[in-house]
RNA sequence: GCUGCCGUAGCUCAGUCGGUAGAGCACUCCCUUGGUAAGGGAGAGGUCGAUGGUUCGAAUCCAUUCGGCAGCACCA
């Protein structure tokens, strides 16, 4: 007897071993039909394996989250059967699903082009088409690898020479073509359905290792039906129109070229934005308690060899020299940072002591790794460091948490992330060092009440790290604050500060920022925005246009108002229909933009259209300048 | 850095089989003074990423190199 446990409670009984899609048909006919697979005991399994043993089951269909992944893993099978007949003597590897999709890994020796893909595509509906069976099979493990070295998937051989000895050799087979896998699967390659397309192709490493040699992976994105497809395909093409790289192009806000690789020329507008956001943060910085600072771009060696930079991360230095002197350009601010909290003596009443620095860092990040305003080798970080006793560790963490989601709350981001990053492979400090930090952030973010994620091995060589991941406005992640508890660096570098007791102690130093770096933050602002920024941050805030020449004083008498009021401002006065001006200002995304004709320049009004409307709304220019200063403040200020 | 793809006017792109380069937008000038998303005309603008080779002749074919893009690796 097998005691079937269902997800309302009920249990049915069944006289032997029994499968899911047996359990699925006993419910009813139509989910019969409609079962995917099965959860037994909270692991997914393929319908057709028998359950020998009581369990807890719930069938699983195409309505549910989890038949997606399903789906794409079954995708990825189908993809590789079809590469396998389409080119006879291509090595499989591995080919999970993945967010949105799924890839697969092969050894060829001839690329793959774009033309390959749809190729591809096209067998893999064929393989759909044909409705093959996908089963499970159990194989013993010297078998196993003979069969895979037989054929000359010597990568599979591999893998299952690396699997532990206890684990469960299983292969799927879909028709005449088989493969190493976990599972679980669909019960037939008809279940994926039509709603998948291939996306591109692109090398990768074996076991993700640059030592390897480089597979090639073809990425391809599969949904439940073609409804869900369209969807996706639509958003990227909404991520493509509000990249920031072009954004940046049309709107005249920076521009990179091959002399500065990785460093920004920012324009006059892009300029702009940047000082605002700078002034932004200065405020809300000075508020919350924190002193800012400046330290020198070029540092000796010596300094860098103490703090473990120069062990840890001097590939990544831009280094130079001055008479017999090493120097590198800074890559982070603390150690100067450090400098300025030894001079003279820190008493415990210091503490805690928030130094900020706008700090301008070099780091010399691999080319491919270049990536716009993302990913710069020149950057500027809103970067402070808090030195502490480790009795304020909990407060300082819970001021912090405040500040960050309090400044994001400005910009318009609410659902911000917290990953919890612990100690990395490379590292200074000894493990005991690392314990009590570790602790410590742990205690800290429960006293701030903090949901965090873990996210094992990624903290920095100096200490445990937050990371606050903030959500777009088009669903995406992107990683910008960060908190690390540090007691290697203040040691390293000899800070001490003398407490009640009156003897000397150490500081700890909470490693901080909110944006991260200014380049990047711009260009996440850029791509949420998709560059209508809102009218405190927009580069050009009010456009002041003329109808006829006849405005054309009174338009300059406009702007010059609104110029005194602290707005950033522009007049046009071409000899161009409004029409004309209107649409160019609108593309160029100013958030206002101020008609003034014969009537406006004899009343002194001032008529305004907002970005994205056609309304207009005429006000007299006093209240046009009140409202406007109004709206555009920086908040915080 | 690695793998693949791509480099033609300020921007977006076309250019067949190898025969010496084209469009739209932007720019300049002229006409037009027009009330809320493109008024008309004319003109200027290019060592076809760079170097070398093949050829009577190269934007086009080959090699090298630089850069961009995508992914991988990296990201204190």
């Amino acid at each position: 007897m097998v005691a079937i446990t269902l997800p309302d409670g009920s249990v049915r009984s069944f006289e032997g071993p029994v499968s899911g899609l047996e359990i699925a048909k006993n419910i009813s006919t139509s989910l019969g039909k409609a079962a995917l697979a099965v959860f037994v005991d909270g692991d997914m399994w393929d319908l057709t394996r028998v359950i020998d043993r009581d369990a807890k089951v719930s069938i699983v269909t195409a309505k549910d989250e989890s038949a997606l992944e399903l789906l794409r893993h079954d995708a990825a099978h189908i993809m590789a059967q079809a590469v396998q007949e389409l080119y006879p003597g291509t090595q499989v590897t591995i080919g999970p699903s993945i967010e949105n999709g799924f890839y697969y890994d092969f050894a060829r020796d001839e690329p793959f082009s774009t033309d390959d893909l749809e190729k591809i595509e096209a067998r893999m509906r064929d393989i759909v088409d044909r409705k093959l069976e996908i089963v499970r099979e159990v194989w013993d493990r010297t078998e196993a690898i003979a069969h895979f070295e037989g054929i000359g998937e010597k990568y599979k051989a591999e893998i299952i020479r690396d699997l532990p000895g206890t684990e469960t050799i299983t292969v799927y087979r879909q028709g005449d073509w088989k493969d190493l896998c976990r599972g679980p699967h669909l019960p037939s390659t008809d279940k994926l359905g039509k709603a998948f397309k291939l996306t591109k192709v692109a090398g990768a490493y074996w076991r993700g290792d640059a030592k390897n040699a480089v597979l090639q992976r073809i990425y391809g994105t599969a949904w439940a039906n073609q409804k869900q497809l369209d969807d996706y395909l639509h958003m990227l093409e909404e991520a493509e129109k509000r990249d920031h790289r072009r954004l940046g192009k049309e709107m005249d806000l920076f521009h990179f070229q091959l002399e500065a690789q990785g460093a920004v020329f920012w324009h006059p507008k892009g300029w702009a934005v940047y000082r605002t956001l700078r002034t932004y943060m200065r405020n809300r910085l000075e508020a919350a308690g924190y002193l800012e600072v400046n330290t020198p771009q070029l540092v000796d060696s010596h300094l860098w060899e103490l703090s473990g930079h120069w062990a840890n991360y001097r590939d990544n230095m831009f280094v130079t020299g001055s008479e017999d002197k090493t120097l590198a350009v800074k890559p982070m601010n603390c150690p100067c940072h450090i400098q300025i909290f030894k001079q003279g003596i820190k008493s415990y009443r210091d503490l805690p002591l928030r130094m900020a620095e706008f700090g301008a860092c070099h780091r010399n990040e691999a080319s491919g790794a270049l990536h716009g305003l993302m990913r710069v080798r020149a950057f500027t970080q809103d970067d402070a460091h808090i030195f502490c006793t480790d009795d304020q560790i909990e407060s300082e963490t819970k001021a912090f948490c405040d500040l960050l989601r309090s400044v994001y709350a400005d910009f318009g981001f609410s659902e911000i992330k917290v990953k919890f990053s612990d100690r990395p492979e490379n590292r200074a400090g000894s493990d005991d060092v690392w314990d009590r930090a570790e602790e410590a952030l742990k205690r800290a973010t429960a006293a701030a009440g903090i949901e965090t994620s873990p996210n094992p091995g990624e903290g920095a060589f100096y200490g445990p790290k937050l990371e606050f991941v903030l959500r777009d406005a088009i669903g995406r992640d992107w990683q910008c604050g960060t908190l690390q508890v540090d007691y290697v660096l203040p040691d390293r570098l000899d800070a001490d500060y003398v407490g009640e007791d009156g003897n000397r102690h150490r500081p700890v130093m909470l490693h901080r920022a909110i944006l991260g770096s200014f380049e990047r933050f711009i260009g996440i602002l850029i791509e949420n925005f998709a560059g209508k920024f809102p009218l405190w941050l927009a580069p050009t805030q009010v456009v002041v246009t003329t109808i006829t020449s006849d405005g054309d004083d009174y338009a300059h008498t406009v702007a010059a108002t609104l110029r005194k009021a602290g707005l950033r401002v522009e007049v046009d006065t071409r000899n161009e229909k409004i029409n004309y001006k209107v649409r160019e200002h609108s593309h160029k995304k100013v958030p206002v933009i101020a008609v003034v004709g014969k009537r406006e320049a004899e009343e002194g009004k001032v008529a305004l259209r907002r970005l994205g409307g056609d309304a207009q709304e005429v006000l007299a220019l006093t209240d046009a300048v009140a409202k406007l200063m109004e709206e555009a403040k920086v908040p915080g200020l």
